[in-house]
DNA sequence: GTTGACCCTATACTAGGTATAGACTTTACA
DNA sequence: TGTAAAGTCTATACCTAGTATAGGGTCAAC
């Protein structure tokens, strides 16, 4: 199938799937007499996998190590099972440090009401300390 | 003050001040002989600003349409009322997409155990899905 | 033969900075 | 007075994970 299929079946962009390519994390494929790119359902398999590692915001770095770990199935799988530990806590970091920011945005909202001019609006005097 | 001192008291950075002048957000300020930035309390004010509304993730956009609102002391601050609460809507979505990506990952991490072997890896399994 | 859909590469852009290189200015000290 | 160190200047490149565009080539149908 071409890019374009692929990118059909796959949920990825077309710029996505070439990016990936160039970034090293999708193999590079057999190409047509024409030039264009190939693919067969290893790819689609292969795309999938790194669909499901962003939408676990694993980054790019982190999916080529996943990758490379796959590439020897006795080794170990600490690394695996360190990652994702890993990304809960930043995760769960993350949610605090936004849950923090909500409470002060909620501050910030009942400072003011609708209906004032901009010198008496309570956000931005908060905003001023 | 030069650039440096502003930089301590304000705890930006002096690339960031650079930056945010460059941005248009930070006034180009008065020069030395030597070229070099010359501040006042006043910049100190401005860039404490500048960073409370940072501390909110408020863009650099956002941050040069409060200062321009600012400029207008007699208009109403509706506008600024609705920032405020179109952020807290987005850090609420926010927080529960982080909430289902955790549990996403608590559901992954429980699938393994060290001491596997790759190709025995329960959360390469759930990922190949 | 030409139209339209598809594909190719290369490059620029996004946000909010951070990090460098290479040069100039100022300050401190001997 | 000379010099070394610290501070500052501009310009440029880099970061993430793509997205958008320009300018061209390929392929199938009509």
């Amino acid at each position: 199938m071409k890019i374009g299929e692929l990118s059909k079946k796959s949920g990825c962009s077309i710029q996505t799937i070439r990016f990936y390519e160039k970034q090293g994390l999708f193999e590079a494929c057999n190409r047509s007499e024409g030039n264009y790119r190939i693919y067969d359902a290893s790819s689609l398999r292969a795309l999938r996998f790194i669909k499901q590692c962003r939408s676990l915001d694993l980054t790019i770095i982190e999916i080529k190590q996943l990758l490379d770990t796959k590439n020897n199935p006795n080794k170990s799988c600490t690394s695996v099972n360190n990652l994702i530990h890993q990304h809960m806590v930043d995760v769960t970091h993350r949610i605090a440090e936004l849950e923090e920011l909500k409470l002060t945005l909620s501050e910030m909202a009942s400072a003011c009401t609708d209906n004032r001019k901009v010198k008496e609006c309570g956000v931005l005097q908060l905003l001023e300390e």
